[in-house]
DNA sequence: TGTACATCAGTGAACGCGCGTTCACTGATGTAC
DNA sequence: TGTACATCAGTGAACGCGCGTTCACTGATGTAC
């Protein structure tokens, strides 16, 4: 049973979005690959027709997670330009929400020490999207001077993924919530 | 070949602390019994006369490396308290030796995204683990009154968190030091 | 345009492997008398 | 204090299981003529 290109593009991407949500959502050595494909409404042993190995799914997924959460993030922060897009952003990325829903999580907080463990090929994939992601609140911070706005987007980034790290391990919500306040109001006070 | 009360809690020990530091380097699902048994010197047979459980040996050896890692913060934050011990604990916190060296490694840091998925007596010994570390940084910030005291410390050791969880992650070396660097001055200005 | 055939996406069973866990056994320790 | 025996820490082999990976097979698709 043989699909057409354009099923088998799209059965290719239904498998990515699958793995970058189950990994994000239940951390990669965790997340077997029948889980993925049963989760894209597959059997296990098509998987090689897709991807040489688990490490190159892994790669793929985070590289689709990471895209898509950020053209989201990019589109938010660019569409009214006018407004204060910082607080915007920062209070976006640190909300209830995003602790709570993996389907649109940012794989550094999602993934985060996943990451420092996978092969060379998805730490590449991770640092692009850092970069980028640092791009993005930098291109926020207008009033300050280029270098000093790339260390601060730097260090607003380490803010955020450490928040959304903590809040997502701690046991108590009102804790969870009260790392997320008092990181937005770090940030965002001045 | 029993041995006597003395050297089963010696080995019992071992064990934790071979599993303390495994765990912080490769990774709770990654770290197999037998690699942590052969790391104390011993078979892996022999494991279950020391905990129930892998799910217990993660819960005792998180618990271990918390107690060792916030002793010896307190004991730095509590040595010289003339002095501004905010920066120094910040600064040893945000240094390239805690981020290679997984010996003294904050598990928040090094377990970040497993602690969330581990069991709940792991999460809370985290949340106990975490709860702690917020006490010994708000007891840096006697310039403010209780509550915003709290609210600060949570923050920074967000900020902190993040910071490694990322310098660790990034593959490039500048871009990890100006990581921990620009956290190091977002919470030490001012 | 129609026909014959090669391709290959997907299925489901099977592979070897390492995992967490169990177990029979050994022999020094600790205890009962 | 000395002796006999139960305990149990540690060994090394074995267990079932799920993992990543492979493979024979199916049959619709795409291609060559």
């Amino acid at each position: 049973m043989k699909k057409s290109k354009q099923e088998t593009a799209e059965t290719h991407e239904d498998i990515l979005n699958a793995a970058a949500l189950e990994f994000r959502r239940n951390g990669i050595a965790e997340t077997g690959l029948s889980e993925v494909m049963a989760s894209a409404g597959l059997t296990h042993g098509g998987f090689y027709r897709h991807f040489e190995s688990k490490e190159q799914l892994v790669a793929e997924a985070c590289e689709k997670a990471f895209a898509t959460v950020l053209d989201e993030v990019e589109r938010r922060a660019t569409r009214n330009s006018a407004e204060n897009t910082l607080s915007t952003l920062v209070n976006g990325y640190l909300s209830n929400r995003h602790r709570d829903d993996f389907r649109n999580a940012c794989p550094l907080a999602a993934l985060g020490s996943d990451l420092r463990r996978a092969d060379a090929k998805t730490r590449k994939v991770a640092s692009a999207g850092f970069d980028r992601f640092v791009s993005i609140v930098e291109g926020q911070l207008d009033k300050l001077p280029p270098p000093e706005a790339k260390a601060r987007a730097t260090s607003i980034m380490a803010a955020m993924v450490g928040a959304m790290v903590l809040a997502r391990i701690v046991d108590k919500p009102s804790v969870s919530n009260r790392i997320l306040k008092s990181t937005r109001e770090l940030i965002l006070r001045t």
